[in-house]
RNA sequence: UCCCCUGUAGCUCAGUUGGCAGAGCAAGUGGCUGUUAACCACUGGGUCCGUGGUUCAAAUCCGCGCGGGGGAGCCA
């Protein structure tokens, strides 16, 4: 059996052909009955077209219990449409009610849903337009970030969900444990947690870094890509509990080449999205965000700016009115600064760079001025942050200041450590957040509705 | 964690000064010479989020609780 989108690929008018999938609306005249049939495999559906004068008893009756969601079996002929609106359709003679879907009680019609009453169905709501689109969008992408980064020979790695240790401090860290709470908290002692699973506290990652450089000190180039836990209480479009971050790591590198492995991947994803998936991308233009297309398209095609955080906020300053936190050297650039940098500046994406060390974390690769690191945030215009990597402190002696700079204990990360040890050499990476590059390239706002089942604070259902 | 908005039919929302609960869409029925979120007509459909209070009278005003949304911070 093909699916729906080779049938609409093949266009092979003439051939019988049996198509499975579900009806998406069904729409009646006096002499014909039409059903648009969908299988998710495109955005587009096949529209099926039943004759009321020469249709068989067993399938008029079958075409009455065809509503709306209803899985069907559609026998026909495939013949060009004489009607504007689809090439070819399905001239068909059998139907075959797989499924019904009672349409007194399915909570999805043929109208528009808002996605906040889309999110409190979500295991309908891959069935909609938007969330079907967004959902196909999020193959490609992913499938996207694995080709740019095989076909430059990076090594992809399986970092650990697990671990023991408070990496880089990164945010709050969901605890796992197999300790029977309730029962601790009736005796209300302490916790002894050498007898808990792994003998030692244990939290589920907050990124993949520190792991992943210990394989980039062994095959240069790898990435990794995987689900990332942060248990901030944060409620806002572009944050998650539960997130997929991609982090590609490189030796022998510095900020330049960093910056450049940046630019080149978003302008990869954009190009992928732009030009392998544009029947869900003409969707997203039509009805989420008019102009998206256009925009993404001068993205990929313009040279990123970049920017120093000093000059930034010597930008900033002369127009410190337009804002709510007053920038100064020092400060840590608001969402407000950043959108204002890269939307009214620049006018396009910008890589900001050499941050004050003390806004940055411990890892960060010190300059010869003492004062600044070598990191870079990449800002793009409605999004803000959507990268932020650096280059690494490779030198041991600096790294170790570092750490006890920042209250940080260097035993703790004896491993991470070793590294600059034994055949230390610069290299460089950034994380991606893989949500928001979705929320940027299908212009869907907010990021719950670009994952399949989102977890965030006090949300954690299906 | 802080600030703001919001909760009324299956969905999206209106509801005036506190005075009989409304519309569009959806659903059901009928119509329509090929429809494209079809169209036209009719019909059915309500714990006004919960709780306590003020009042002759509360969807409307007040307190508390719960849910949803947006912004900030934190960050990806």
């Amino acid at each position: 059996m093909k699916d729906i989108k080779t049938i609409l690929a093949e266009r092979s008018t003439g051939s019988t052909i049996t198509a499975k999938g579900w009806a998406r609306t069904k729409r009646d005249t006096k002499n014909a009955i039409f059903v648009e049939l969908y299988d998710g495999s495109c955005f587009t559906g096949l529209q099926c077209v039943f004759d009321a004068g020469s249709m068989s008893e067993a399938t008029a009756t079958a075409l009455a219990r065809t509503t709306t969601g209803a899985a069907l079996a559609v026998t026909g002929t495939l013949v060009d449409s004489p009607a504007a609106g689809q090439p070819v359709e399905l001239k068909a003679t059998a139907l075959e009610v797989i499924g019904e879907c009672p349409a007194d009680s399915y909570p999805l019609q043929k109208k528009a849903h808002s996605l906040e009453f889309l999110r409190e169905i979500a295991h309908l709501r891959p069935r909609t337009n938007t969330i079907g689109a967004a959902a196909r969008m999020r193959d490609e992408m992913a499938y996207a970030v694995h080709t740019f980064y095989h076909d430059r020979g990076f090594k992809y790695v399986h970092t650990p969900i697990i671990t023991a240790s408070d990496c880089e401090g990164a945010g709050e860290m969901f605890q796992t444990t197999t300790l029977d709470l309730d029962a601790i908290a009736k005796h209300g002692g302490p916790v002894d947690y050498s007898k808990d699973f792994f003998g030692k506290k244990a939290f589920l990652s907050v990124s993949g870094q520190l792991n992943v450089e210990t394989y980039c000190m062994a095959l240069g180039k790898v990435y990794t890509f995987g689900p990332t836990f942060r248990a901030e209480n944060s409620n806002t479009t572009r944050h998650l509990a539960e997130f997929w971050m991609i982090e590609p790591e490189i030796a022998f590198a510095e900020l330049p080449d960093d910056m450049e492995l940046a630019e080149d991947f978003v302008k990869h994803l954009l190009s992928w999205a732009l030009d392998k998936c544009s029947e869900d991308m003409a969707f997203f233009e039509k009805r989420v965000q008019p102009g998206l297309i256009e925009m993404l398209d001068s993205v990929r095609s313009k040279k990123f700016a970049h920017m120093t955080y000093t000059d930034a906020v010597a930008e900033l300053e002369k127009h410190k009115d337009s804002f709510e936190f007053k920038p100064f050297w020092g400060c840590d650039l608001q969402t407000e600064h950043e959108r204002y940098l890269s939307e009214t500046v620049i006018g396009g994406p910008v890589i900001v760079t050499d941050y004050p060390k003390e806004l940055k974390a411990f890892y960060m690769r010190l300059n010869e001025d003492g004062k600044t690191v070598r990191a870079m945030d990449v800002l793009v215009p409605r999004i803000g942050e959507i990268i932020g990597g650096s280059e690494r402190e490779y030198r041991y002696d600096v790294l170790v200041a570092n750490m006890k700079a920042k209250g940080l204990d260097p035993a703790a990360y004896w491993w991470y450590l070793d590294l600059r040890r034994f055949g230390s050499a610069p290299h460089a990476g950034f994380g991606l957040g893989f949500e928001r590059l979705l929320r940027y390239v299908t212009g869907i706002e907010n990021i719950r509705d670009v994952i399949p089942f989102p977890r965030a604070v006090k949300q954690a259902d299906f």
